[in-house]
DNA sequence: GTTAATATTTGAAGATTATTCAGTTATATA
DNA sequence: TATATAACTGAATAATCTTCAAATATTAAC
């Protein structure tokens, strides 16, 4: 066994996808060299910036979401995006945003169970001084990724 | 003009792309053919649901990113899926899970601008009858999807 | 521990698809 | 109206995916 699926599924969470032109031609009943055409103008022009798969994550073992709201303490107040950057390199978190309100994050985390939730946000509540955070625990993804479900 | 790529940013939403097999096959050194194996299985194993595109939302005029935790009116408070299901049919709607706490759904909301966005909100709370709902505006997208913005 | 059944890996061949290129048509600009 | 630029498209080529059959590895049963 080389492991090779795991490998697979970082790769894309990611990207290492492509388009299917000649699918999309046939579909859309228009020339494969056009439908080339403006594929490539759009990505040259930076709208598309990846091609990337979605998981049934419960499958993947990471079934568990949690949407985390932050109070940075007052040494980050002023600049969260230092922190966000620092986050977003965590594989499990899926987004993460600046936000307006009551919080200055909103993390969209993914983890296998509740365990392993309760091991993040003790590390990271430590590691970046939250001085405050409200979870918020999925019970059903109904539609994740722009992609129902089922 | 045909508008082809207003056509291509609906496809690749949901899916019309597929895996750099050879792409994969160089990066983590291992024959194509044991890497197509690997990706037919996981597929058949339902672990991949589908292959998609992310984009620059902001230059496909999707740039405004709301995150909304909804109360169910007393109507639905007992089935809040049914709801969640219709308002997934929304193309707008990037996510929507059930959850705990104080609320019932949280939706992740894009539209261009915060004209949409209301429009949107006073059409929905209306059509579902939403007894509250407290909106979060996202200030800055540092990762979305899995993939880290510039 | 041996055997049988099943799953995974792999190279070679064929089928399909993406890409390039050159020419045409359409759109925008002066 | 003339000119430049952008968009579209068919034909040929290059690259990739997919199938197949055989080898290897893993698992299950006895």
């Amino acid at each position: 066994m080389k492991d090779i699926t795991s490998k697979l599924i970082n790769l894309f969470k990611q990207g290492y996808c492509t388009p299917q032109i000649a699918r999309i031609a046939k579909k859309i009943k228009e020339p494969s060299t056009t439908i080339h055409y403006n594929i490539k103008k759009l990505e040259r022009e930076g709208k598309i910036i990846s091609y990337k798969g979605v998981f049934d994550y419960k499958k993947i073992e990471e079934g568990h979401v949690t949407f985390i709201l932050v109070n940075l303490s007052d040494d980050n107040y002023g600049e969260p995006e230092g922190v966000a950057q620092e986050l977003a390199k965590d594989p499990r978190v899926e987004s993460i945003d600046i936000c307006t309100g009551d919080y200055e994050l909103i993390i969209k985390l993914r983890t296998k169970d509740i365990d392993e939730y309760y091991e993040w946000i003790k590390n990271t509540v430590h590691k970046f001084k939250f001085s405050k955070s409200y979870s918020i625990t999925s019970l059903k993804q109904v539609k994740t990724e722009f992609v129902e479900l089922k």
